[in-house]
DNA sequence: TTTTAACCCGACTGAATTAGTATGCTTGTT
DNA sequence: AACAAGCATACTAATTCAGTCGGGTTAAAA
């Protein structure tokens, strides 16, 4: 389960790629128009921020706007940046390694092999998704059921 | 990430699974050569117990031993059992649907739509992967590269 | 130049989850 | 009857989650 900070994340800026001209929307407006706690919102754009994924203009008449092309931020970008890696084992995060603690040797671990592949496949969604892929409704979905 | 106690839970059946003749198998003896915590894995084995993949026997001699085929017990079903549901989203879970509060209208949701391609590909993996897979050194694995 | 409406930032909190421990009870074999 | 095994509940310390609170800073407008 991924975190609903990380929702709220994914969703201010689907709101902020929609915005047409680029123009700074208020985090209130961004609150209202996505139901996320005002507060809280304020938080997840200073990250958001931080991480070099938006801009904001402050005093009067400020407010937030994407600094990147929607085309070139991913969901997994945003995902590891709110939520941590996003690999099932420690040992499997390519960003983020870390040993297991228990298992001494890697290469041999029995679950590591079953969930390098999972690994692979969600890496392989969520790093080719971008937020412009979302908003042109251009997600590639199952096979419709004819 | 999944839970320390499901991989103790997979490595514990895995180690059931490998047990020749299909005999019982003390917990400390699973605890020791796993490297588990013996009273964690007390609980752990008494939940798989009630889900009904292992059975115990009691008194001296006792110990615990794989109720079902090692070919009919999926990844996907213990990590249900320890850790709930596999998918990212409540609402795209088929185990354990829960609607997500916020967004209204769940089939407009875009990152539902995005999400729900991890839960597939996810459950592609995890519910056709079974603990007979993994001991036969069967799992398929990614290309090789040449 | 003062006001006002924005964003900025750290601290705090209550509830839930995680990864176990502790303590004792029951059961079956010897 | 004794011993060794599993059964069961309660507890706990640390961390994470999902926010809230209270103020500080900045810049455009009146």
């Amino acid at each position: 389960m991924i975190s609903q900070k990380s929702k709220y994340a994914l969703r201010a800026l689907l709101a902020l790629a929609a915005r047409p001209g680029g123009e700074p929307m208020l985090i209130s407006e961004i609150a209202e128009q996505e139901v996320i706690p005002r507060k809280f919102l304020e938080q997840i754009l200073l990250d958001l921020k931080r991480a070099g994924l938006v801009a904001s203009r402050r005093g009067k008449a400020g407010g937030y706007l994407l600094l990147r092309r929607a085309e070139t931020v991913t969901f997994g970008e945003v995902l590891r940046l709110i939520d941590g890696p996003l690999a099932p084992l420690p040992c499997l995060s390519k960003m983020a390694y870390r040993r297991c603690g228990d298992c001494a040797n890697e290469n041999a671990c029995k679950l590591r092999k079953v969930f390098a592949r999972v690994a692979d496949a969600t890496r392989d969604i969520l790093d080719t998704t971008t937020l412009a892929d979302v908003l042109q409704g251009g997600v590639k979905s199952l096979p419709v059921e004819i």
